[in-house]
DNA sequence: GCCGGAGTTTGAGTAAACGCAAATCCTGAT
DNA sequence: ATCAGGATTTGCGTTTACTCAAACTCCGGC
């Protein structure tokens, strides 16, 4: 097998700040892989073995209720790390980790974590930070599902989406990756129905133009009124 | 101000595993501070001076929404940190801390963060290791507010309560610090009238005992029936 | 012992969103 | 080009839990 390329994870997030010798030898024991879409990274509650980077692609991270619904807890893009139980002292995968395009994939052995981390302490730093902001985020996203009523917390979500994994199109600004109603129910708690008559009725008035497994928001401030309850 | 004994902090969570001679070293930059009950320890925005470990008492983390509600994030017990923003990059608090009854607090201050994680790896590993199991229980309640019911939610909550911070009595298990109708309902997402018919119909039936301020489980296992929706 | 006020209970009406059902629309595969 | 099946739309009845309102209870302080 070819050694993986420095350039590969040059700049990114969890590794900004090292040397290119560094990232060889990060490099050095991470193994490369392809996934297809709709293909599973990782199980909720399998073994911990690996912990992962996302190079291209997007992975929805779902958890699965005892009685079978599912929860999306967020979505990945390419850069970030995820399945890093082993950084928070997990032995096992929290959640299931599903590519929703076709995803490359880079994979470390869990047992270089404590390596890495003690190596290299700005990539300590970055990851935690970035466990940090996740658990913030998480907090959010709490808050609204106590606070909020339906049709705020899917304005919310679309607003998150499109502000995070946003592609600028002629129309607007268009999710880059396939989303149905069905995800965007598992993301604020509710269900397809009720997502699909808020995206029609948004979309009669220009707000967002939706389709299969797409979503293009064309008026974000109006959007974001109607996230904080001041649009009508 | 004399030196504080190493006897306060020997064998808790955070520092297990700590040399007398350690602890000695962890306590010199902390100083220990009292509160009076509904006193705050810090406030949500407020730049981040400190981390914190409760000695004694119970300590409310409460997030406000940006329209004024408040929700309540989690109970800290004693022996557990509190308010380490540092831990995760962060430099002001994410919520506000409040004092369920009076409480002993030791304060760091935030500077010495590093020189704890640096030097003592069972503290940092300890302490990530927390704030994983922080991320995993928001990460349960975000997926009991997306899926549950609130009768759901709110057994679940007061069993969670119970767990964590029960004191057996001769009627059952009683939550140890004053617990008001709307406190469970800003845990849960509901209402204080909503939560108030819930305990009076589990009253009738045995499950619980509560009264002004006060909740006592007497029936754990038909609530626990509730919570996952097998009882009626 | 009395009083004030916070905390709690309970009722009645209402609104938000769900569940169910059926029709329609797309898209990728053959 | 056709077709099958997933995705979406939309209507309608129902349920859950909220809002508003009022009464009540109990504890602590004077």
């Amino acid at each position: 097998m070819a050694a993986l390329d420095r350039s590969l994870i040059a700049g990114l997030g969890p590794f900004a700040g090292l040397a290119p010798a560094d990232l060889d030898e990060v490099l050095q024991p991470a193994r490369a892989m392809r996934f297809a879409k709709d293909a599973t990274v990782f199980e909720q509650d399998g073994e911990a073995r690996s912990f992962f980077l996302l190079l291209d692609g997007y992975v929805r991270v779902v958890r699965i209720t005892p009685d079978g619904e599912q929860v999306i807890v967020r979505y990945i893009k390419d850069g970030e790390l995820f399945g890093i139980a082993a950084a928070i002292g997990r032995t096992t995968y929290p959640a299931n980790a599903v590519c929703a395009v076709d995803c490359v994939v880079l994979a470390w052995p869990n047992e270089r974590w404590s390596d890495l981390v003690e190596r290299f302490p700005s990539f300590a730093r970055n990851t935690y930070q970035t466990i940090g902001s996740r658990l913030q985020e998480t907090h959010d996203r709490m808050m609204e599902m106590s606070t909020e009523q339906v049709t705020q917390r899917v304005a919310h979500a679309v607003l998150r989406l499109a502000h995070q994994t946003g592609r600028k199109t002629a129309e607007g600004v268009e999710i880059d990756f396939p989303i149905s109603r069905q995800d965007i129910a598992e993301m604020t708690g509710t269900t397809l129905h009720t997502v699909s008559r808020l995206l029609s009725a948004w979309e009669e008035r220009g707000i967002v133009r939706s389709g299969r497994q797409k979503v293009i928001v064309s008026d974000p401030h109006r959007l974001m009124l109607i996230a904080e309850n001041r649009g009508s």
